[in-house]
DNA sequence: GAGCATCGGGG
DNA sequence: GTGTACGATGCTC
């Protein structure tokens, strides 16, 4: 009998001489690829019978004909389990292929003896995973020994597999690729027309180009094949050789690796990349995935957009952009849409395209290295692995992570929602966080106050959970804060399983912060981000249709506790003489209206000696000066906008309109000077002195043409715009110039004096000279609406700024 | 403003 | 694959 100790990687199952057989592939502790198998594992789901039915003997006896197959039962066993709060007898019914599980459960779902059917709609690789305790990357120690068996890497044939201890893999080898593709006719991509032309490879110490058609370059990892057959005959002996464990790329689900595959089919290659030999799959479902057998395939644009994006800066997504915020790292500038003529003539320039081709797999590459340590946490917390990872959404996350511990907890898993109950479940709603609308004011001495991890805490704190929900023990005691008629309460006498898992996950990363205090490393900022990634994801969950511990009660509950605590705060600071300005679901922005730190500092101490389990009011900052402004937007409350000082000096802008991109750098240096002199120095009328002189120097077009210049980007196609603003006009003018312009094109202009609507006045920055702009526009559509709302606060009107005449309505504010 | 449709990324 | 898949934004009525 020999031993292995690996990584696993990847997992898959297949059925070989009548059974299912689990198929983990990984690294060892050696540093070889390997293959571990494992025979002994046996598909089943869950049923609980009505009390004093005997249904065992039944389910026993079921045989089910399906196209020429037999579905049976082939024993079953009662267990004890916990459901939703409640101690249940369930019976265990074991099958004998994963396939039978759902056409044993659709011939039983009806029967009356049967309270309820579950667990048989989870994945049998996951199942597996789950009942052995296994998490992707982390070390499993197997027993058993070597088999031949056709396969590109070692074969284990395991009887004993086990996971202990926390060892995990360090650093998986990555292999990023990229394609290009021969594309005449602009954008239209088809994969049935157009060959790829060049392929790319960036790895450690490892670089490749491969095309087919020649010319002079001294670039030696440009490799020359004599068609494209071969260069997909390349592309799978470039990773068998490579042998990575994650192959990555920048959209590679849904582009490179489905374009790879569609070109092989049409030549009728095997793409059997698959460390088994099976060929790369493209699933069509909804969204394109890519998979290969045996190696991690990450489209790591999919997870920067959901993880990364929506804290980004870059509104669009696309490689240049997000390569240039996350890694400080551009893509080579070529002109991509002259690519197919560059190659019909076979130009020289081709080495060019080589090189950009490179770079793009270089960028995948490092933005890989940057997020892999993330993900690779995420991967050991949840239990997905990572291609998994990168494509679910947070709520399929929170499920993983509650699939894996319900095991540990013993606890049965509802059943995934079907048609009937998910089109109810969507039509439900409830009211979110509380916004506090500020009294537009500039003030002084402002410290801010939040809740750390507000839902979170109040999910452990109340014990919500739909086992605890409107328990019979606890009938007539405190309910949650909710409005309306409904009345709902948590179980005081015993912990939930959400709250249970929730406040583990909320103490673990305590104790990361506390270990992070002395010594702080990379892997546990990682740590203690997925820690807090995954438990502010629990709210969202249990108001997802999709999930299996939906309960609308619970997050109504929970939403409301939130509106009642930060009340709490706002009413008690009212009370003890602060000045409350603002709040925001979590937060609390007070004045301290002559109070000092320290009282602020004991009143944080007082509210939080008030705060069951672990919720806990923090100190979120403190900042000299601030002005807020009021725009109420409909019934959804006061919008989010207002300027902080920090003590540092540092400007903290939250919801003004132009620090949105599309603004000119006039307009936009205009607000901060503004900001800072009404801040920092506090005098609004040296401000407004200001103002009046930059429109002054505007008006006499004295102010630096490459700050009057805006850019927007292009949405769309150019002709499937109806209205026609300005960014359209000068689209359409580059077009007819012979300049490719479409979805994603920056736009830069200018706006002249002449011509009526302002589209006609827009002009391309190098089409004008420096006086050509039009101060009435800069002035009135520009400047003067960036700061005016600020103005406004502080008693000014617009005609205020536009007009020289003085009035010193400040005095109040000082 | 609600309800439906379409992008997003990629060449 | 023992199932199913998004979410933000723009456009129309």
């Amino acid at each position: 009998m020999a031993k292995v100790t690996f990584f696993p990687i990847d997992i898959t199952y297949r059925i070989e001489r009548d059974k299912p057989v689990i198929y983990l592939f990984g690294r060892t502790t050696g540093n070889e690829k390997i293959c571990v198998t494992d025979a002994h594992f046996e598909p089943y789901f869950y049923v609980i019978p009505h009390k004093g039915k005997e249904v065992e003997e039944k389910l026993r006896k079921l045989k089910v004909e399906r196209s020429g197959e037999t579905a049976e039962v082939i024993r079953t066993e009662k267990v004890k389990k916990h459901f939703l709060g409640r101690d249940v007898e369930a019976i265990k019914v074991f099958v004998k292929f994963p396939s039978d599980v759902p056409i044993i459960r659709e011939v039983i779902k009806d029967w009356e003896m049967l309270e309820y059917i579950t667990e048989y709609d989870i994945r049998f690789a996951k199942r597996y995973l789950i009942d052995k305790g296994i998490t992707p990357l982390v070390a499993v120690d197997a027993e058993g020994e070597f088999v031949t068996q056709r396969a590109r890497v070692p074969v284990f044939r395991a009887d004993k597999i086990e996971q202990k201890g926390e060892n995990s893999l360090e650093s998986p080898k990555v292999l990023a690729l990229d394609i290009e593709t021969y594309n005449p006719d602009g954008k239209n991509i088809d994969t049935e027309k157009n060959p790829i032309i060049m392929l790319s490879f960036y790895g450690e110490n490892y670089q490749k180009v491969i095309t087919w058609k020649k010319f002079k370059t001294k670039l030696d990892y440009i490799e020359f094949v004599d068609g494209e057959v071969d260069l997909i005959d390349r592309f799978k002996t470039i990773i068998n050789d490579f042998k990575p464990d994650i192959i990555t790329g920048y959209f590679s689900d849904e582009f490179d690796l489905p374009y790879i595959k569609a070109r092989a089919d049409k030549y009728k290659v095997k793409l059997d990349i698959g460390l088994d030999f099976s060929e790369l799959r493209v699933n069509k479902a909804r969204k394109v995935t890519s998979n290969i057998t045996g190696i991690n395939h990450l489209d790591i644009y999919k997870f920067i957009r959901k993880i990364v994006g929506p804290s980004m800066d870059t509104y669009a997504m696309n490689l240049n952009s997000v390569a240039a915020e996350l890694i400080n790292e551009k893509k080579i500038a070529v002109e991509v849409d002259s690519l197919a003529e560059v190659w019909d003539t076979n130009s020289t320039e081709l080495e060019s395209f080589c090189e950009y081709n490179l770079h793009d797999s270089f960028l995948a590459y490092k933005l890989t290295e940057k997020m892999l340590p993330n993900i690779m946490e995420i991967v050991k917390i949840v239990g997905m692995t990572i291609p998994e990872i990168a494509r679910m959404g947070f709520s399929q996350l929170v499920e993983s992570y509650i699939l894996k511990q319900a095991q540990r907890f013993n606890e049965l898993a509802p059943e995934l929602p079907h048609h009937g109950i998910l089109a109810k479940r969507r039509m439900q709603t409830y009211t979110g966080g509380f916004v506090f609308e500020p009294k537009p004011g500039l003030y002084k001495d402002i410290v801010v106050f939040d809740y750390r991890s507000l839902y979170p805490t109040i999910i452990s704190s109340h014990n919500i959970d739909p086992g605890t929900l409107n328990c019979s023990c606890c009938e007539g005691k405190k309910t949650a804060p909710v409005e309306g008629r409904k009345k709902y309460w948590f179980c005081t006498k015993k912990k939930g399983f959400l709250p249970t898992l929730i406040s583990d996950l909320i103490t673990r990363r305590m104790r990361i912060k506390d270990i992070m205090k002395e010594k702080n490393t990379p892997l546990m900022e990682a740590r203690s981000q997925s820690l807090k990634l995954l438990a502010n994801s629990f709210y969202g969950y249990l108001g997802f249709s999709m999930a299996r511990w939906y309960s609308i009660e619970s997050a109504r509950s929970t939403a409301a506790y939130g509106r009642y605590y930060i009340h709490k705060v706002i009413d008690e600071a009212k009370n003890e003489g602060f000045n409350v300005l603002y709040s925001d679901t979590d937060s609390v922005f007070l004045s301290l209206d002559g109070k000092t730190k320290k009282e602020a500092e004991k009143f944080r101490e007082k509210i939080n000696l008030e705060l069951p389990g672990l919720m806990e009011l923090e100190y979120d900052g403190f900042y000299p000066a601030g002005i807020f402004v009021s725009a109420k937007i409909g019934k959804f409350g006061a919008k989010k906008k207002y300027a902080l000082l920090s003590e540092e000096g540092k400007l903290k802008i939250r919801g003004f309109e132009t620090v949105r991109r599309n603004w000119s750098p006039i307009s936009k240096e205009v607000q901060e000077n503004v900001l800072n002199i009404i801040l920092k120095e506090g005098k609004p009328e040296k401000a407004l002195k200001y103002v009046r002189g930059v429109l002054e120097e505007l008006k006499n077009n004295n102010i630096e043409l490459k700050k009057v210049i805006i850019h927007t980007q292009l949405q769309k196609e150019i002709d499937s715009y109806d209205a026609v603003g300005p960014h359209v006009a000068i689209a359409i003018r580059m077009r007819e110039k012979g300049i490719n312009v479409g979805p994603g094109s920056r736009i830069d202009f200018v706006i002249t004096k002449n011509g009526e609507r302002i589209r006609d006045k827009a002009k391309l920055p190098d089409e004008v000279s420096e006086k050509d702009y039009d101060p009435e526009y800069y002035i009135n559509n520009q400047v003067v609406p960036a700061v005016e709302k600020i103005f406004e606060v502080l008693g000014y009107s617009k005609d205020d700024l536009l007009e020289s005449k003085a009035q010193n309505k400040l005095a109040k504010f000082f």
